[in-house]
DNA sequence: GTTGACCTTCACGTATGGGGCAATGTCTAG
DNA sequence: CTAGACATTGCCCCATACGTGAAGGTCAAC
């Protein structure tokens, strides 16, 4: 399989993919000609890739789960904390995504404290509610 | 007043007046030799700027705001929409925020279903109130 | 032999507010 | 006269996950 066709079995594209590879997520092996060639695995492993990025997980931290990858994740995940460093980087990831939210609800605050006639209706309803 | 004094005056940097003047925010004069000079305006000036920074408007914002900047500006901000233009960008940016925010929650709670040992006691409790 | 679809690497652009260097010029005090 | 504290411009750096070309090689079909 081409890096052409992966990406359109993967619902990617071919710099996605190249850029996961870079990032040491993918392997491929070379035809003569240089071009990359992946085996039936690859595609599990972009479909995990990408699903554990739109879940909220940065590349870096898929770089943890890479040993998982060749797997269903669903499986991985439906145990519990099925790996410790799983269960460290979820964590960590989880509390720098409220932290951000943190930060910029504090500046959102801020904003509508200074220019009350900003607020909308969901703002209202949450002061209503404190 | 040369750049280092304002800077100490307003509690920042000279690399961040520097970057004021380079995004308009910010005028100085030089001396023969070229150092930059300001007069006792820059100090409110670069207050203002720094405020509205620290308040969540962006560096384009604040450029809407260049005119009013050699005022104070809690006088500008206490009564009600002083200024349409303010009013627009103000919206427009707690709307962005609001945005923000929104898009970092989808992925925390994504997050937080996948792997439900992560959820922190802020979350138990958000989910009861649901 | 040529068109066109596919592939390659290289490398800049995205948004944000500066930080941190380098290489060099200027001013003041001892 | 020289040290050192200050100033200048300019350029690369940060994180994020790729997008979007440029300039070119490869392969199948007609």
């Amino acid at each position: 399989m081409l890096i052409g066709e992966l990406a359109a079995r993967t619902g990617s594209t071919t710099r996605a993919l190249r850029y996961y590879e870079e990032q040491g997520l993918l392997e491929s092996g070379r035809t003569a000609s240089g071009y990359r060639v992946y085996g039936p695995n690859a595609e599990t492993r972009v479909r995990n890739v990408r699903d554990l990025l739109a879940s909220g997980f940065t590349i870096e931290n898929v770089k943890s789960f890479v040993r998982y990858l060749d797997t269903d994740l669903p499986e991985v995940f439906a145990y519990s904390p099925a790996c410790s460093d799983g269960y460290l980087v979820g964590a960590q990831r989880v509390a720098e995504l409220a932290e951000k939210i943190a930060a910029l609800t504090r500046l959102h605050d801020i904003l509508v404290h200074r220019m009350p006639w900003l607020a909308t209706p969901d703002d209202a309803s949450r002061k209503e509610a404190a």
